[in-house]
DNA sequence: GTCTATAATTGGATAGAC
DNA sequence: GTCTATCCAATTATAGAC
């Protein structure tokens, strides 16, 4: 499978490509690589199949390519104008921004089917962590070096701090969205998360004194 | 798709029907479920595909007895022995069997094949929590419950602690390892990641003075 | 590029003999 | 229970007309 690097948006493809896309992505997120078939995305893009095979060379090229769109997506995670004075408030902040990216439909969708096929898919695994994950823990990794440097924490490697945050606000509320236990849209819940989280990562970093 | 509560154990059925279980154990477990065929399976156990349909009635039966037995083999986790008056130490002990435990080849493939496939068998999700997460973070809570009484750590929440622990303790390794990121074996680095984990725990929760 | 129709293969499941 | 042989449906991919 071949993972474009790139893709154009979508706007610069033809229409009928745009759709196929579009379909593909939407069948591939709602069942996995293999529980659709090219027929139903051909159906659910409104064209033939073999309007698909001509401009997917096959079902992996079309699987990558809507892999590498969505990856693409989860790229606008930002933290840079908060304030790293007002310490607690911009954490929190920080910690709502990223549940609700890891937590909406479309993400824990996208975690499920590269989990599930990056043993197929070895490629898988790397665009996707380049995309998410790596490039979020950046963000934070920057805010968290830049309030030790006014002295609203105490941190000594940043890095490390980082991804001790984002542990902690994933808690186990993104595992058991996954797995499918409990309720969708709690969006409550994901603020009380995100508070808890906060509360004890301060505990751990606050300045002495 | 039903998922037996309690399986036999395994020398209790034939010596066909234990064989055709390991094999499809061992190949679900590397391929996914979608991946893997019926002759597959059957070729490995060294059985035509008539006697593992003999014994198993369809291929969702045989998936869920499967999961069924893999993840009864992760209730094993225990932390009652433990000192909580050392308590760095236990929980370092408490974090490293933790990390072995989730880190684990076998661990690892079952994280990859139920969370691919909840979609598909919902009910894979409540039985793979109730076994195997669920379990591992009652006997941490236990363990952090006795440590506050005696006064070894200043915890308010014990559930909600325990949660952290476990969370900062898988920290973003296991999504690594889950994409298949970095090496697989790197006993060092895991060691490293539990005591990190320890050392941020405590600062969080260590009585004050 | 796009369609209809079809080839070629795979894979789940079964019939029937022993 | 077990095997060989087979059925049938689904699926990937393509041929050929327009």
């Amino acid at each position: 499978m071949s993972v474009p690097q790139r893709t154009e948006p979508r706007e610069a493809l033809g229409g009928k490509a745009e759709a196929i896309l579009a379909a593909a992505e939407r069948a591939f997120l709602a069942g996995g690589y293999g529980a659709v078939s090219m027929d139903a995305i051909a159906r659910e893009a409104g064209v033939s199949k073999a309007t698909v095979y001509a401009h997917f060379s096959d079902k992996e090229e079309l699987f990558g390519a809507v892999i590498a769109a969505v990856s693409e997506r989860f790229g606008g995670f930002s933290a840079l104008e908060l304030d790293p004075r007002d310490i607690e408030c911009s954490l929190i902040t920080i910690a709502n921004r990223f549940l609700a990216l890891i937590m909406s439909p479309e993400s824990i969708a996208v975690n499920r089917i590269i989990i599930g096929e990056v043993t197929r898919f070895p490629v898988l695994g790397a665009v996707f962590w380049e995309a998410g994950p790596e490039r979020v823990r950046t963000q934070i990794e920057t805010f968290l070096r830049r309030a030790a440097e006014i002295g609203s924490l105490a941190i000594d490697d940043a890095r490390l701090a980082a991804e001790q945050f984002v542990s902690l606000v994933r808690g186990e509320i993104h595992l058991r969205r996954l797995l499918r236990l409990g309720p969708e849209g709690d969006a409550a819940n994901l603020a009380v998360a995100a508070e808890s989280a906060v509360e004890t990562f301060l505990r751990a970093f606050r300045p002495a004194g």
